[in-house]
DNA sequence: GGCGTGTTCAATAATTCTCTTGAATAAGAC
DNA sequence: GTCTTATTCAAGAGAATTATTGAACACGCC
């Protein structure tokens, strides 16, 4: 093959996106950014880093293409470019999930002991919801909830939950959910409600891949502070 | 986060099969590992690397539990190990054409001037196999077509069309395919054979993003006979 | 046993990646 | 204009990655 420089090129620039997911610390701010934009300084403190070193791995993603950012004021807002990014995320998670030596016990070490803790499938919810007999709880941050969830969720963030039980309605059954599968707010909100009596389930998974597979979501508008 | 050590692992781990996709070479490899198995020396010989350094990149994809290898006497065969690695490479293919600048550019330097070339999907194909007024074309190399190939292909590697012309059908429209958007074997085949009268378009993709796709295929050794 | 072939190992140098530190910049508030 | 805040830049140390080289190993064959 002649032109054995351009094949080079072309794979190095393939494998390019690789490269830009293939650190953990970028990996965690994918993963946060799956649930809608966010500033530097926000970023660096979900995956506790520091800000310079938070700001060098999203101008890193934003090289890559992966990530755009927006200025509004004095901060910077980065958000994921398009849903295909999402879509490579969660691929690269399931590889490892089935590949990757180990995983399991990593992610026990990290999400703790679920045995305990029953959980239902996105078809599943599904089904209910149009059966209607079921309260679906977002319980990540209401500016998550705000940039998109299940339709029909009521949203109690995770730290608000213990003094806002009233608003669950007696006697429903609920499936709480988070930012995915890596995420402890809805297995932590399960055991509150389970304590209380309440009957809880976890969805599997989180938001974005309900949204992902294309199924019933809603967005509210973010309040958003104008200068003018 | 008491355990952000353990968050950290975990997404180091998530993070680890893009590491093995995160260089040029190991994309490639990834790219002819998904047309079937091949033993360390014929993969060093599709990269243009050396033995060692091939035998290096694929104990590396090998750690990471994207491929597996078998040893056959005194030869070694890699193969990916599941279809979930063709699912994550296509994936990333795709990010980066969506995302990566230049890419575009890239392809073109590599697989040439594609303007004057006709291509259809595989919907379009499936359509056109269904109404059976197609002859397809598979022009990978014989042990490619008996891996796996789209189901009524008959098998004329690249290097042999030319003297095996009298094996298509006359007056019939030819669709030829290969391993991939960035393989030029199927390129190539349509320029032969409409320089020699025959009417050919290229799939715009190869067999792993067809079986990918769950269409029709077989494995078979033997190849169909064309009957009207 | 020795020989040939295919593959891996071990050591190395050049390069790239990652995190830290402290300074520089850009925008808004005063 | 100065001050404050959010972000980026620049430089550097330590670690990881990559291609190269030549030796070592495993298997089949005589």
């Amino acid at each position: 093959m002649a032109d054995h420089g351009a094949k080079t090129a072309l794979y190095d620039a393939l494998a390019d996106s690789a490269k830009a997911l293939a650190n953990g610390r970028r990996a965690e701010l994918v993963d946060v950014l799956a649930q809608g934009e966010r500033s530097v300084e926000e970023l660096a403190d979900e995956i506790n880093q520091t800000v310079a070193n938070t700001s060098q791995h999203l101008q890193r993603l934003l090289r890559s293409g992966l990530v755009e950012s927006r200025r509004d004021g004095t901060r910077i807002y980065y958000s994921l470019s398009s849903p295909i990014v999402t879509t490579l995320w969660r691929t690269m998670r399931r590889a490892a999930e089935e590949h990757v030596a180990d995983l399991e016990r990593l992610a026990a070490d990290y999400v703790g002991d679920r045995s305990k803790l029953r959980t239902i499938t996105r078809d599943d919810l599904r089904a209910r919801l149009r059966d209607g007999d079921v309260v679906v709880l977002d319980v990540r941050p209401e500016a998550e909830y705000a940039a998109g969830h299940v339709r029909g969720a009521i949203s109690i963030p995770i730290h608000d939950l213990r003094s806002r039980l009233g608003e669950i309605p007696d006697g429903s059954e609920v499936v709480a959910y988070c930012r995915g599968p890596y995420c402890v707010f809805a297995d932590e909100a399960v055991r509150i409600l389970t304590k209380k009596g309440v009957t809880a389930v976890r969805l599997e998974d989180g938001f974005p891949e309900w949204a992902g597979a294309r199924l019933p979501a809603a967005k509210a508008n973010r309040q958003r502070k104008f200068t003018s």
